[in-house]
DNA sequence: GGCGGTGTCAAGAAAGCGTCAAGACGAAGA
DNA sequence: TCTTCGTCTTGACGCTTTCTTGACACCGCC
């Protein structure tokens, strides 16, 4: 990834923003690419993988919070929120479903453009890994929803995939049994353990090249389960 | 690394704000370090190693830019600027001198909050946040749960690791048996010091060289055990 | 030698884990 | 409404790992 020709994905209804933003951003270097709603910004950024995304909050299809939140599920890609409403709540919201930088329109282009410049900075040094992970035969791009093994399609119910995808965003760490409960069933299944052994036990059988001897799914005995990272 | 008492350091030349600030941050769960100008944020920084920094913009010695700066030549440490000064240029200077946040006084508690939630997410998930042991030819690696011997995956049961692990973090330290006890077992197991020298022996037996004559776990004789840091 | 503190070993007890299968549930379609 | 299908949940069982306990040897010191 060189420091110009950077892509950046501006979604905004208004046409005109979206010009104004794209004759700025491109005569200092970088790729524009638009997206005039939400369900395209999903999208486009799936196919395109974008380097940046600036998202405005008052989209026609569906809000900006959902659009981060979706985002966050499977890309750490920045994104910078541009938005009129200055109340702090929506600041608040935005910033924990995982937006990088906030500006209240009206911005200065000097400020945008220095937010952009130190978002950038933090996330190349942080080396952006492809999104799409891989180990052994098996893939899991978490953009597509679509999990292979041996370049073939598997079909795993949601909860299943639910688990898998908790334990790819965490590849290589311990997840204890309470921390990947909380996430897959939400509180109060605390003591619901026996329900993680079933579902990993059925995801084993269908990822694992012999369920009898996991290689994926390590078993870490007391404490929880470990997706490993190599092989 | 915890997910609660992270250290935060708050420069400012007012009292008035720190003690604000510290005690806002306190019942959030957060250690609060202090300085009043530049060149102490700089000493404690160096000496404490905070895990993010609020820097104030005037401060009587230096500018927060020039610290900022300073800064940056050695640690990445976040910062995230307060300040009353709302000109878009020092906005700019600011970013551009690498700090990684920017808000203007007066602010909402509440977007600070969400601001430090934002940037100590991304800081800690970009690796540094937790240091990996290692002696010899053994590695602890306390945010993946993992022990190398030789390079080599060793497997420690549930109270193994425990007890290793507050080796870990108290190493070179003379931890009493009672210390360690209290910490695996709980209360109510005071007495129980030979289960403490069996754990220990199985834990020898798999982590060093020669059990014979352990080298990395060190026995203090009427007092405890004592991980040894060099070698 | 006697004594307190320590390290090792082995065996029974307890807890944790994986698998199977049957029933409950809920959504989609007839 | 009823049926059907896939998924979720629960319980039972056998297996493995881990914990705990007790016996005993060792070492240094009084």
């Amino acid at each position: 990834m060189t420091e110009d020709g950077l892509r950046i994905l501006v979604v905004d209804d208004e046409r005109a923003i979206r010009r104004f933003l794209r004759a700025s951003l491109s005569t200092h270097g970088y790729t524009v690419l638009e997206a005039a709603n939400g369900s395209e910004a999903l999208a486009i950024t799936a196919e395109q993988r974008p380097d940046i995304i600036f998202l405005d909050l008052g989209l026609p299809d569906m809000d900006g919070i959902q659009v981060t939140q979706q985002l966050r599920e499977w890309t750490d890609t920045p994104i910078i929120i541009l938005s009129v409403r200055d109340r702090e709540s929506d600041k608040i919201q935005a910033l924990d479903a995982g937006a990088d930088d906030y500006l209240t329109k009206p911005f200065g282009m000097g400020e945008l453009m220095a937010r952009l410049r130190g978002v950038l900075r933090r996330s190349l040094q942080s080396g952006t890994g492809e999104p799409v992970f891989t180990a052994g035969s098996l893939t899991v791009d978490l953009a597509c929803r679509q999990v292979t093994k041996d370049g073939q399609e598997i079909n795993l119910t949601p909860t299943e995939y639910d688990i898998l995808k908790i334990l790819v965003q965490n590849a290589g760490k311990v997840l204890t049994h309470q921390h990947i409960i909380l996430k897959v069933w939400g509180g109060g299944y605390a003591e619901e353990a026996h329900l993680l052994r079933v579902n990993i036990s059925n995801l084993r059988r269908k990822i694992e090249a012999d369920p009898g001897r996991p290689e994926l799914i390590i078993t870490e005995p007391g404490v929880g389960y470990r997706l490993r990272i190599q092989l």
